[in-house]
RNA sequence: GCGGGCGUAGCUCAACUGGUUAGAGCGCUGCCCUGUCACGGCAGAGGUUGAGGGUUCAAGUCCCUUCGCUCGCGCCA
């Protein structure tokens, strides 16, 4: 018999059918017995009663494991009808059940409050919860959305090596990796360098990139490993045709998830971000926000070179409560703060023509243009320190006609958690990796591959 | 790296200023239940209070060391 799919099963009333599902819960009852039966596409009630061989086998089936089960789809009766849940108004009663997979006794409830430690500590088993699920729903229609908007905008996705001769921002935390011979290798802290030389290829360009990151950070935003979502585009006029493509782009993944994620908005509790009118979120010069800062709360922060994560917590309420948006951009950050590549603003000396996106209290993006002028790049890399002979491979792209360009990169894992609402970037992040964290999928070994 | 907090049953948490035998809910085990939907009822098992040391007549509780986790800061996406 075919395989039903249980969103199939309400017209299918009537009939036998085979579904493939696991046990989201059983309740006995003395000679029969109910289950909520869960496949991909949904959840459904299921019934043995008048068949002790069936409720022999039913006995077995715990939480969690997975099964064929026969059966027919029945309309329940009137006074049974749940309309508190999904597919109460139809039930399956059970012919057959094959166990596939039998679940050990779970060591938590699913569905109960847990521990941020007991979370990621058993992975495979909290993965399954239904919070779990909505999140990593959240997080494809992101990465989904994004490849679809890039390309509708003319992007070229490319992949960028995660094993680089250097680190690109010249002061990031690395992993180094010992492997080349006579050189040092590290694990790449950005694709940056090589989005850049994609563009005098593609002209736009984006990535989903791994990104490594060796810093000692322990605090809610930070991971060792994680996705940015990169994006570099040629021929701009400044950096604020690259801040127009992105609140593009916001705009699109808010509505792909209002559109795709119905239910697991609603399981998250959570709500579309405000968006504003027009091409492009609410900005303001790093300047403008520290006066506005000062004269709102007295705080006086204008002499600091950065926004503290208490002023983006700041700003982002205002802009929530006085701009009608979720997302406000900060540009003109001073050239101290920002890489040698960044395109200094001639029209405002010692600032930069750079922008952080801020959402909901955190930076989920940092871009800006990008200096195109070989000549000047160099210069620039000497005033930070770094030796433009390091980047001779990068400088080549600059002598072969690259064009003004910009770009962004984007924390995957922080855009997720700031739309689902969940307080840790760890929860939204599959398999997080920290200082303290990593996964061990095989037994130790010692350095002769014996088990320890 | 710096600063705060936490560590008690499989999970989530109690245990007032130190004071009998460390409790609860859920889960687990056994029995009962033909309309449940986080089913319900009865009975039961389960703890070196993270580890080590100290103070005290007495330590889950106070002190020191150590390990683990967590939150904030720096840094960043």
């Amino acid at each position: 018999m075919e395989r039903t799919l249980i969103k199939e099963l309400k017209d299918k009333i009537g009939s036998e059918v085979l579904i493939g599902a696991m046990v989201d819960v059983r309740r006995d009852q003395g000679k029969m017995a109910f289950f909520d039966l869960r496949d991909r596409t949904g959840v459904v009630q299921a019934v043995v009663f008048g068949k002790p061989e069936v409720l022999e086998v039913a006995k077995n089936a715990s939480p969690e494991s997975s099964l064929f089960v026969k059966g027919i789809v029945n309309k329940r009766p009137e006074k049974m009808v749940n309309d508190k849940v999904p597919n109460g108004d139809i039930e399956l009663e059970i012919t057959s059940i094959e166990i596939l997979n039998q679940a050990k006794a779970l060591p938590f409830d699913l569905d109960s409050e847990l521990n941020i430690d007991t979370l990621l500590d058993n992975r495979p088993i909290t993965l399954k919860r239904k919070r779990e699920r909505a999140i990593f729903n959240v997080q494809a229609t992101i990465t989904r959305s994004y490849g679809e908007y890039m390309r509708q905008e003319g992007f070229t996705e490319f992949q960028a090596p995660k094993l680089v001769g250097g680190d690109a921002e010249g002061g990031a935390e690395v992993f180094k990796v010992g492997y080349f011979y006579n050189k040092d290798a590290f694990l790449a802290t950005s694709p940056q360098l090589y989005k850049q030389i994609m563009v005098g290829v593609f002209e736009r360009v984006f990535t989903f990139a791994t990104a490594f990151r060796a810093e000692k950070s322990s605090t809610t935003r930070h991971l060792s490993e994680y996705t940015s979502l990169d994006a570099e585009m040629g021929f701009i006029k400044d950096h604020t045709d690259i801040m127009r493509v992105e609140t593009g782009l916001m705009k699109y993944i808010s509505e792909a998830l209002g559109s795709r994620n119905v239910d697991d908005l609603a399981t998250l509790n959570i709500e579309l971000p405000k968006l504003p009118e027009g091409d492009i979120f609410p900005h303001m010069k790093l300047r403008e926000a520290q006066a506005l800062i000062k004269e709102r709360t007295g705080t006086d922060k204008t002499s600091e070179p950065d926004l503290e994560p208490e002023d983006e917590r700041w700003l982002c309420e205002y802009a929530h409560d006085e701009l009608g948006s979720d997302f406000i951009f900060i540009t003109h950050y001073p050239v101290s703060k920002r890489p040698f590549y960044t395109y200094e603003d001639e029209s405002d000396p010692g600032f930069t023509k750079s922008f952080d996106l801020l959402f909901r209290g955190v930076e989920i993006t940092t871009g800006g243009q990008r200096v195109h002028d070989v000549e000047m790049l160099k210069q620039k890399a000497i005033a930070k320190g770094l030796n433009p002979e390091n980047f001779s491979f990068y400088l080549q792209a600059f002598n072969y006609g690259i064009p003004p360009h910009g770009g962004w990169g984007m924390g995957l894992e922080r855009l997720t958690a700031k739309f689902c609402g969940v307080q840790n970037v760890k929860e939204a992040t599959l398999f997080p990796r920290d200082m303290n964290r990593i996964d061990t999928l095989l037994s130790k070994t010692d350095d002769e591959g014996n088990d320890k």
